[in-house]
DNA sequence: ATGTAC
């Protein structure tokens, strides 16, 4: 029986696992959290996981967890950890098996009450030019030597294939491509990467058509140019197997070098090296060509997903556009610099089941929003609400410019399956008036509401902890699923 | 998340 873990409280919705709370650890372990959250957050192995991290050599400050965490390979879902750049650690666990796992928010120049009698045509339309599922299946089969120029040239090459504008570039996370040496790539990676270029993939991905719903901060809302009953459409997904693969070839090579330097793990999933190592090169590299790949992904789909909108909807007798808001991704190790004790500090940032959220005026945010802190996307479960917040300087300090990525698992796709029914998932959802087109019914009972926290509450606790700030929530009027 | 088992 593993010990009962003990915290102590920091703040209305901040807790602290001290540093001597078990031998080995670095620093303290942080996790935000409501009364309504802590007892869904101790109930799974995500804060003995939070702790494990904390004993990892160069960790800064502490580790951290969001109010979404759950349990994940090694790393928490809901996780934040950053290492010092001279140390060099960097862990795929850290990141996911999904590299770069993100969404999008595009906003058109509709209205809902425009959409709503067209709404079942138009998911049709997207649903059909949009592949979804495992396996196979793209908007575009690509050749080798194409899939090398994607993996370095991120949603740049969609760009400039006529799958998009070049001003959407400025609105993706770093413009939607980072540094990348294919070459650290294995061959079975590029072979199941060709077969999926735009494409939406299952679990809780999705494609999602909704409207603005209410506004709570207008002049950010101004900003990022949305207002209410503002048409929208989120695309959710990462780099399908091509990431994956890159995740299993590198959690074998990384577990080698492990073994070679006589490393002691906490956990066996937590393998790492020294970015300055061969094998961490090579995980940085092919991470990043991972991530380029599902910038990329998201690039094409909104290419089809605008051409399905102007076809659709040509009885509307209007020209019809869909305006990129913003990219941003969940799962990724990022060398970012921190002010740590009033010194800037080169780090390694893995966010995990995290995003990015930098407050206002940082160089990495796009001119037009560069007063008002970073957009942050975070979809809410199937059926419920997804919102839009702005990034904080407070975040800047306490959470190395991180917030959380979604509503969060409560319980696991097994159990979920066991629990909820497809049809009546679909029922509930049409009572609603949200229209669901998925390809598979397990799919659709794994991702039930009520496997999932209230979104609203994982909202509060990092609004209240002036993390975040609130500008807009979106509700939802159709969902395509894999 | 994932050719849900190399």
């Amino acid at each position: 029986m593993a010990k009962k873990i003990t915290y102590n409280k920091i703040d209305e919705n901040l807790y602290e696992i001290p540093e001597d709370f078990e031998k080995g650890m670095n620093v303290p372990a942080r996790f935000y959290a409501s009364r309504n959250t802590l007892g869904i957050i101790t109930n799974d192995n995500s804060l003995n996981q939070l702790i494990n991290v904390a004993k990892l050599p160069g960790i800064i400050k502490y580790a951290l967890a969001m109010p979404d965490i759950h349990q994940g390979y090694g790393f928490p879902i809901g996780g934040v950890a950053a290492f010092d750049y001279d140390g060099g650690l960097i862990s795929p666990g850290g990141v996911g098996y999904d590299i770069n796992c993100g969404v999008r928010l595009l906003k058109s120049n509709l209205q809902k009450e425009e959409v709503q009698n067209h709404i079942k045509d138009l998911t049709s339309m997207i649903y059909y030019s949009c592949p979804t599922g495992t396996g196979k299946g793209a908007c575009v089969n690509v050749s080798e030597k194409e899939l090398r120029k994607i993996l370095q040239n991120g949603a740049g090459w969609a760009v400039k294939n006529n799958y998009g504008d070049s001003r959407d570039l400025d609105y993706i996370e770093d413009n939607g491509q980072l540094t990348a040496d294919d070459s650290y790539v294995s061959k079975r990676a590029i072979e199941r990467g060709k077969y999926q270029v735009g494409s939406l993939g299952s679990g809780n991905h999705f494609l999602e058509i909704g409207y603005v719903e209410s506004i709570y901060n207008r002049k950010l809302a101004q900003i990022y140019g949305v207002r209410e009953n503002d048409v929208v459409v989120q695309i959710h997904c990462g780099s399908r197997g091509f990431g994956h693969q890159v995740c299993t070839d590198y959690l074998k090579k990384l577990s080698s070098y492990i073994n070679k330097n006589n490393i002691n793990l906490p956990d066996r999933q937590l393998v790492y090296a020294s970015i300055h190592s061969e094998e961490g090169k090579g995980y940085f590299n092919a991470m990043n060509a991972a991530a380029n790949y599902a910038f990329n992904n998201r690039q094409v789909l909104t290419h089809y997903v605008r051409r399905s909108f102007e076809k659709s909807l040509k009885v509307l007798k209007k020209p019809v556009h869909l305006d990129l808001i913003y990219d941003i991704t969940h799962n990724i190790a990022k060398i970012e610099s921190h002010t740590i004790n009033g010194k800037k500090k080169k780090l390694i940032v893995h966010r995990k089941g995290a995003t990015r959220a930098f407050g206002p005026n940082h160089e990495a945010i796009p001119d037009k929003y560069k007063n008002s802190g970073q957009p942050i996307l975070v979809p809410g479960s199937m059926g419920t609400y997804s919102y839009l917040l702005a990034g904080t300087e407070k975040a800047m300090q306490d959470t190395f410019g991180s917030s959380c990525h979604g509503a969060g698992r409560t319980m696991s796709r097994t159990q979920a399956r066991k629990s909820f029914g497809a049809n009546k998932l679909i029922l509930q959802l049409s009572k609603k008036d949200i229209h669901l087109q998925a390809k598979s019914k397990k799919g659709v009972s794994e991702e039930a509401p009520g496997a999932y926290k209230n979104v609203n509450d994982v909202v509060n606790i990092l609004n209240s902890s002036g993390l975040v700030e609130k500008v807009a929530r979106l509700r939802p009027m159709a969902v395509i699923k894999g």
